[in-house]
DNA sequence: CTGGTCTCGTGACGCAGATCACATGCGCTT
DNA sequence: AAGCGCATGTGATCTGCGTCACGAGACCAG
């Protein structure tokens, strides 16, 4: 078959090999068909808007392939990040089974594959499989958890450095193994897309990775990080 | 009957005069009388706490009256007011759908009465009626809608004067009537507490209500507050 | 009336970090 | 090679506001 934007497609959810692995996508049998019947097979180029903070809800997003950026926006054009969406996740949830506008805005920042479903479907949807709408429930509850963690770390924190060192130790530990002494992790973003996930400045995350390598507490080759001190790391996260 | 701490208890869901205006508690017959089976009516004094930021979730709290502060806190104590629930929220709902432990703390600021709800038992109820499971889905959306405003007015204000208008003018619109004029609202938090609502500290709170009335923004009589000029709110909420 | 606790009001000081303004380096294309 | 665009370093400056310190008014108990 085709591959648009270099994607090796999942072509359906009957067969999808990760399935069972991703909290919303392992629904029971009948549910499974009837979502396969509904959903639309989509793929996007990388910087591919989904959909936009304030819009009416179409309908929702599945992610199979490819990371999404999810960002708020202020009137001036500042920005914040508030999460990298990895494959599994579902995007535009909350908005599709209250009503209410997006509130966020969907930006793919690689080639990515998505299943849509319309809103009306879906509703539908979750009126005959109640399993389903148990899960949305969970999936729901899973988004107000990491908002909390965001409330948590945005509002709580004294300093940049705090804020940074979090969400270090949060890639580390998401993709970080757990065994492994030194957790190393791909760094795609930069230096400005760090600072909007942080809310601070550039030139300031620029200078809290300076200090972090002079005192040893990271170490970057190339765009590979390696952190070579996790407990200085955990000070700075958890203190002031 | 019995009223502890002054409190004018409502006896039961089925004959609950405020039921239908409130959306999770307004289900269909079965599942209404199902819910009434699995609820514990309690009340609570004023300073009670129903639960902690960490612990294992219980079960969920359906708050029928007074008002309870939701908060949570770090290490070092800072603490950051994330709502004040009115009548007819739902608490700890996510934490009890998802199982993982309350992400703030309760704690109530009235003589309230609440039922609650044993995690097994609901999450028995909502397995057999399905039409609750899409309520609790609506709610939780509406939960996650919040928490995002929290996290935009959190992290995309330049000022403390701004958040501080954002809260005043988020206040004023929802207890203020929309056609009269100059909204008035009872101010029953303090200086220290508005401060934790919008991560600052207590002095800053003092000094910004003492500009704004300085600059005839706002006036107070006695714990009355009322919005004199409220596109000059808008302006530094939108602003910097 | 007196002493304790709580909230509010205000001045002084210091610092984290936003902002501005460049310099540098790295990978493109043409 | 040369030139352009983007990401990164780094210094200088300026300011919002956190923190400390203290005083005053309100309310309650004894």
């Amino acid at each position: 078959m085709l591959s648009p934007y270099g994607l090796d497609l999942i072509e359906s959810c009957l067969t999808c090999k990760a399935r069972t692995e991703r909290l919303f996508c392992d629904l029971s049998g009948p549910a499974l068909q009837a979502f396969e019947a509904i959903k639309y097979a989509t793929a996007y180029p990388k910087g591919a808007v989904l959909f936009v903070e304030g819009q009416a809800p179409r309908g929702l997003f599945v992610l199979c392939k490819g990371r999404v950026k999810l960002s708020i926006c202020a009137t001036d054009g500042k920005t914040l990040i508030v999460k990298i969406a990895e494959p599994g996740e579902v995007l535009g949830l909350s908005a599709t089974v209250s009503g209410k506008p997006y509130e966020l805005t969907a930006e793919t920042i690689d080639p990515c594959q998505v299943n849509f479903v319309k809103r009306d479907d879906f509703l539908r949807f979750l009126k005959e499989h109640s399993d389903a709408c148990f899960k949305v429930a969970e999936q729901l509850s899973e988004k107000y958890n990491n908002a909390c963690h965001e409330v948590r770390a945005l509002g709580l924190s004294h300093s940049a450095g705090e804020k940074l060192a979090k969400l270090l130790l949060e890639w580390s530990s998401r993709n970080g193994e757990s065994a492994k002494q030194e957790p190393r992790l791909k760094l795609a973003l930069t230096h400005e897309e760090i600072a909007q996930m942080i809310g601070t400045s550039r030139e300031t995350v620029t200078r809290l990775f300076a200090d972090l390598k002079r005192r040893q507490v990271i170490q970057s080759k190339g765009s590979t990080l390696v952190i070579r001190n996790k407990s200085a790391l955990r000070l700075m996260a958890s203190n002031n």
